[in-house]
DNA sequence: TTGTATGCGTTATCAA
DNA sequence: TTGATAACGCATACAA
C-alpha cells in the first residue's frame, strides 16, 4: 500500500534541467531536439520508470491510441464471446492491435440497445471500432461511417454499403461446401444456420447456385434456421432431422452448427458420414477435433484480423475498401 | 466524411443558460444542484446526443473507469487467448465489468518481458488489473501489490501472497478426480498437466493425496507435463501413452487436455471409457460434446470474475481477500 | 443552489 | 535548439 505519486513529466524535467516542451519532444523522437539531448533525457526517463500518461497525451493529441472491438450481441442471453469463431477473432485481433502499437477495448454490444454505435464512437472512447459481424446492422453501421467514424466490420460486402468490410468470399463459400456434397453423391442437402444474417445469406446463395449449375432443383424445406449457440442449434438440429429424415448432407454456417449437427444425427441413429455428409464453416480448432473431424471452408482469420486493423486505423481519415478473401474448402472426414 | 466537432459540456450549458459546473453537477446526478435543474440539464444533454468526455473525465479525476484484463503469454509462439478456458473467463470478465460500469481493455502479456506488470499498471491505463493466471511470476504480482496497485489473479493461493487470488480449491479439485477414478476401480493412474504451475501443483498435489488416502503408493513417472495447448498436448500425449501402456486412468489438467488424451489413447487402439477413464478439469463447453462426453471438475467461471471484479475494485485501495471456491465433480461417459 | 477559477498531464504554438 | 504558455474537456474548491 506504499505509493508515491507518480511521476510526470514536469518531474522528469526538472530532473533533467530542461523544460517540459523539450521533454515531450525528446520522448517523441522529435528531430528538433538535439540528438545528445534526446538521448539524455530518453535514458533519464527510463532510470526513473517514468512513462507517458496515456490520458494526458489522449486529451491534447485527440487521439487514444485504443480500438474498440466490438461483439454484436443478438439477444438478452447469447454470450457470444464464449463462441470459438469469436474467440479465435478476438485472439488475432488483439495481435493485429498490439502489432500496431493500439490497444484493445473489447465489449459486447446489445445491438437492439437505442444508440449503440454511438456510444462505442463517443469522442475520447477510441479512435475507431471493429466490429465482428455486422447482425442486422447494415443500415446503423452505414449511418456511423457517413458520419466519418472510422467503423469496419467482420462480414460480407452488401449493396449500398459506406463502410469498409473484411470476410471471405461467402458464396464461393457456400458454393465450395455444396458442389463438394453433390460430388460426393449427396442428393437432399440441408443447409443450417440463419440465412438473414448478412453472411449466412450469401453463403446459402451459393449454396442454392451449386445445385442448380450441376442441375438440381433447389428444395427450400431444406433451410433449416439453426441458431449459432451449440445448444440452441442442437435442439433445432433435432427436430430438424427428424422433420427430414431423407436428408443425406449437410453444408452447416459454423463449425459449432456443424459440430451439433453430428451429435443430433448420431443420437438419432444416423453414421456420419456413411449416411450424410457435413461441411462446416470457419474451421475453428474444434473443427479438426471433432469425430469425425470436420469437413469445412476454411476463412482465415490471422489475415482478415490484419485486414480489419489496418482499414480502422485508415478509416480515421477516409472509407478504405472492402475485401473479401477467397475461402478455402478443408476436406477431412465427416463428408 | 462530414463531422461536426464533437459537442463538449460547455456547448450544453451555453445551450442551457447554466455554468459547465452545474452542468457537470448535473450529470454526475449531484444533489447539490435542483432537481427542475438536473433534470433539464439531463434531458437536453440527451437530446443533444451529448455524453461526457471519458478521457477529460479520466484525467481530470484520476480515474478510468477501465480494468485491463491480461493474459499471461507464456511462450512466443502460444496463442492463450483462443484457449477456450480462457475465453470463457474473459466472457464472463466482460459481463461482470459492464455490470459495474467498467471497460475492459484486453491484452497478452509477454511475461517473460522487464517490467511487463509496470507497463499494465502505468498510471492513466486502467484503474486495476486481472490477470487470468499467475504464470510464474507470483513474486512480481506480490510485488506491484505491495506498491499499491490493484491487481488480482485468477489462480491458486499462495504462501506470502500480497495480492487477491480468486480461484476453485485446486487441491480439492485433485482429489475428486482422482478418487472418482480410484472408485471407478482405476490403479494406474496418470497425471497430465505442468505441475510447476501454481494451480495445476496443487491439483497434483490433491492427486497424490488421493492416491495416499486410499493406500496407493504414487509412481513419479505417471506424472507426464503436457503443455496446455491442444496440439502440443496430442503430441505429449502421444509419447506418453506409447511410453506407458499401462495406464488405466488419467486426471488432466484441463479439458483440452483431457480431449487431447482421449484423441490419442483412441489413436493407440485403447478404448475410452472402457479400457482408460479419462477425467478433465474446467467444465468448458468442449467437455459435453466430446466423444465420449467428459467427466471434469468443474469451475465456476461467472462466479469466479464476479469475484474477480469485485476484489479488483475494492483493490483500487486495499487489498481484498482471496477466495477458493468449492469445484464439483461432473460425471460424464469418460470415466 | 449556482457560478468562477484552477488544475489534471500532456502537446503545440510562438517567441527567444 | 530550447523555453514559456495556452489549451484539450472536465470536476472540484471556493465564492457568491
Amino acid at each position: 500500500m506504499s505509493d508515491k505519486t507518480p511521476l510526470t513529466m514536469a518531474d522528469v524535467a526538472a530532473r533533467a534541467g530542461v523544460a517540459e516542451s523539450t521533454v515531450s519532444r525528446a520522448l517523441a523522437d522529435n528531430p528538433l531536439v538535439a540528438e545528445k539531448t534526446r538521448l539524455r533525457i530518453q535514458k533519464l526517463a527510463a532510470e526513473l520508470g517514468y512513462s507517458i500518461n496515456p490520458v494526458a497525451q489522449s486529451l491534447r493529441s485527440q487521439k487514444t491510441r485504443v480500438v474498440a472491438v466490438a461483439v454484436p450481441l443478438l439477444h438478452e442471453s447469447s454470450q457470444p464471446l464464449s463462441d470459438p469463431f469469436m474467440m479465435g477473432m478476438v485472439a488475432q485481433l488483439a495481435d493485429a492491435l498490439a502489432a500496431r502499437g493500439y490497444s484493445m477495448l473489447l465489449s459486447k454490444v446489445p445491438v437492439h440497445e437505442e444508440d449503440w454505435i454511438g456510444r462505442l464512437l463517443q469522442p475520447g472512447r477510441a479512435d475507431g471500432v471493429i466490429l465482428i459481424g455486422q447482425s442486422f446492422e447494415h443500415a446503423t453501421i452505414n449511418d456511423a461511417s457517413r458520419r466519418g467514424k472510422a467503423v469496419v466490420a467482420w462480414g460480407a460486402q452488401l449493396p449500398e454499403q459506406d463502410y469498409a468490410s473484411v470476410g471471405t468470399d461467402n458464396r464461393l463459400g457456400g458454393e465450395l461446401a455444396t458442389s463438394h456434397l453433390l460430388q460426393r453423391g449427396r442428393r437432399r442437402i440441408a443447409f443450417l444456420g440463419d440465412e438473414r444474417l448478412p453472411e449466412v445469406g450469401q453463403r446459402y446463395e451459393g449454396h442454392i447456385q451449386a445445385l442448380r449449375q450441376l442441375g438440381f432443383a433447389p428444395d427450400p424445406e431444406l433451410l433449416a434456421r439453426s441458431h449459432f449457440r451449440a445448444e440452441d442449434a442442437l435442439d433445432d438440429i433435432r427436430a430438424f432431422v427428424t422433420a427430414h429424415p431423407d436428408i443425406d448432407g449437410i453444408v452447416a454456417a459454423s463449425d459449432v452448427i456443424a459440430n451439433s449437427a453430428i451429435r443430433a444425427l448420431t443420437e438419432a441413429g444416423r453414421r456420419v458420414p456413411d449416411e450424410v455428409s457435413i461441411v462446416g464453416y470457419d474451421d475453428i480448432e474444434l473443427a479438426s477435433y471433432a469425430h469425425p473431424p470436420l469437413t469445412t471452408v476454411r476463412q482465415d482469420l490471422a489475415e482478415g484480423a490484419r485486414l480489419l486493423v489496418e482499414r480502422v486505423l485508415i478509416g480515421e481519415t477516409n472509407v478504405a475498401q472492402s475485401v473479401a478473401m477467397t475461402p478455402a474448402l478443408i476436406i477431412r472426414q465427416s463428408s
